[in-house]
DNA sequence: CTGTTAGCGCGTTCAA
DNA sequence: TTGAACGCGCTAACAG
């Protein structure tokens, strides 16, 4: 049916599609959604005819509403354009899109936002709520977050945090030590000793993790970590930048009066993120000093593109698309007692991918 | 209040919240979100006691039923993890989140996905539906792609498209040619002239426009293209990869027999996009031409990261965020008459970013 | 198989 | 100011 004329024209409803093909509404309701189709072949055709007819398209809400739930799931991150999120992010809009269940985005970067956007979903009473958030951890909002989300599960819901097991609730999570201590040994079978460490900040549990297992592995090699060659920093691409910046104006990494390890500089930079590499990289250049050649450089994560900086980075394969995916089925699965602090691993050993930026020395 | 037991219990509602509060559901609904109230101080008070008490959330859908609209729109894209697609994203979601509409984000990466995705999004009748995509225009459901849209902005719906104006509906754009030109002048100033263009698919507007813009500037500056340099392929970092493979597998790029402009191989690449510059530049090296020293490479977007990889993209700058947010002005906006084909310019004049792999020569 | 009817949770007249 | 009542569009018993 061609629009009729330039006013608004509000979409016909399941009611006039039943009136058009003489059916009741319940017919209609049937035909056009119904789980077991038991209606007659006649009504049937009629029913769908009036619906291509009038138009007809569901209102998903009156749906929701009468159902009391509705076939969607809120996904919270706290940067899309951060690839790491927007990674994880086509994991779950794809398995979620797979079972017909639409997802809602929200951008959460302070405790606050998180907080009003955590309301804001469970007012929407989703299926479930994917957190795939790692930072602030400590804020005071935390407690609120806690018991917000707590209330939405009580009600049915079903949230799950994604590489964050700081919180009761589900997680989705890699074995991150293993991947750290797979790096900190191909640092050290490399040849490097002298290592800046680029970590988050101490409340990511993920960082945490993944800093013990390569303290781990260096000092059972006997390699000595200088504490200024620590820095802290969000996961991101600036502060991965800026760190790195501010070791350099100190004169800490090349050479000379003042460097790190006794004057020698820095031989390398193992940063537990793969947008702090490449912040890193670049900041290098800044300091006069070649990643691959002067610094050998490794990452966390493998985002795309980690493979198209140069040197390609090295790095902890995570399978980030797939962790998307885990999230949705732990949403969307049936629940069991004392799920609480489980942990989904979609990763118990993440391969570290050989790239340029770590040459032997 | 805490949770009474271990079965899932269902959220309270306005009419738990009134009778809590010895009020009508009425005046319950008026302080929970009434816009000018008119509610005594005491009642009020009493409400807003019986919420936190109750934590009551109000149910989105329901109120969405009863006003017959909701405060949210659809953002349609093929690929969030496209960092294109992510920088608009990121507009978009921010720019409605300042007003308190949320956004539910579809992925769509084929012709039939993206026209089911935008069955699903009227069936929640948002407020408007933005499609950020751009393949795909020659496709066969595109009239019924076009249909929907309409019917939409019939019932009341605003559609609008980024970066993309070969459909009847209001649109986000660049000027495409100016930023070309702007390219391919510095191309010819830079003393280049034996290059290779990695374009989009033949149907895609901006690709075109930045094709004309390009040619138009090398066609005046005497530099005639080799038919055979000029790649076809979608706005991908794969496909930008493939395309300079291809080149290579057949020595079209480097000196010698066989290879383009006479033998002498190609000396730039100016990719109609960032990604697939980027992907170009992987591909370089590996035939052994090294960017921004053997062979200048361009992009166009630049897209975050696009300073990060090696060396560092010369690129036309878009505001894809603006672009976001300039959509949801328009979705958001107050609607004329006539304003299908409008043109929402958010960038009339996009200047070229300077970076090192285009070096004189 | 099909139609009636009662909700779902909330906004909103319309009186009081 | 407040409350009763109706309606939004649809699903889900419950009778026919």
């Amino acid at each position: 049916m061609a629009v009729q004329n330039g006013k608004a024209q509000s979409p016909a409803t399941l009611m006039d599609v039943a009136r058009e093909a003489n059916v009741s509404i319940a017919t209609a309701s049937r035909v056009l959604n119904g789980s077991t189709r038991k209606v007659r072949n006649q009504s049937y055709v009629k029913v769908m005819e009036a619906a291509t007819k009038l138009n007809y398209r569901p209102n998903a809400y009156a749906q929701a509403v009468a159902k009391g739930t509705a076939p969607s799931i809120v996904l919270l991150v706290s940067d899309i354009s951060d690839p790491y999120f927007a990674a994880v992010s086509q994991g779950v809009v794809r398995a979620a899109a797979e079972r017909g269940i639409s997802v809602t985005i929200g951008v959460a970067a302070t405790p606050h936002e998180e907080l009003e956007a955590v309301r804001k979903a469970v007012a929407t009473r989703p299926r479930g709520i994917i957190v795939s958030e790692s930072e602030y951890l400590d804020a005071p909002e935390r407690p609120e977050l806690e018991s917000e989300l707590k209330q939405y599960e009580a009600s049915g819901g079903r949230a799950v945090f994604v590489l964050n097991r700081n919180l009761p609730f589900p997680a989705v999570d890699v074995a991150n030590d293993v991947g750290a201590r797979a790096v900190a040994k191909l640092i050290v079978d490399s040849g490097y000793s002298r290592p800046v460490i680029l970590k988050g900040d101490d409340a990511h549990r993920s960082s945490q993790e993944r800093l013990a297992g390569v303290m781990d592995v260096l000092d059972a090699a006997g390699v000595a970590v200088d504490p200024k060659a620590v820095a802290n920093g969000k996961f991101s691409r600036t502060e991965g930048y800026a760190a790195i910046m501010r070791m350099g104006r100190s004169g800490l990494l090349s050479p000379g009066e003042g460097a790190l390890y006794d004057g020698r500089g820095v031989d390398s930079v193992i940063a537990l993120n793969d947008v702090m590499a490449i912040g890193a990289m670049t900041a290098l250049r800044a300091n006069g000093l070649e990643p691959g050649k002067d610094v050998g450089v490794t990452g966390f994560g493998d985002i795309p593109y980690s493979a198209d900086v140069y040197p390609p980075l090295t790095t902890v394969h995570l399978p980030l698309a797939e962790m998307g995916q885990a999230a949705v089925d732990s949403v969307l699965g049936k629940r069991d007692e004392g799920d609480d602090d489980r942990l989904i691993y979609v990763q118990s050993a993440p391969d570290v991918v050989l790239r340029g930026s770590l040459p032997r020395r």
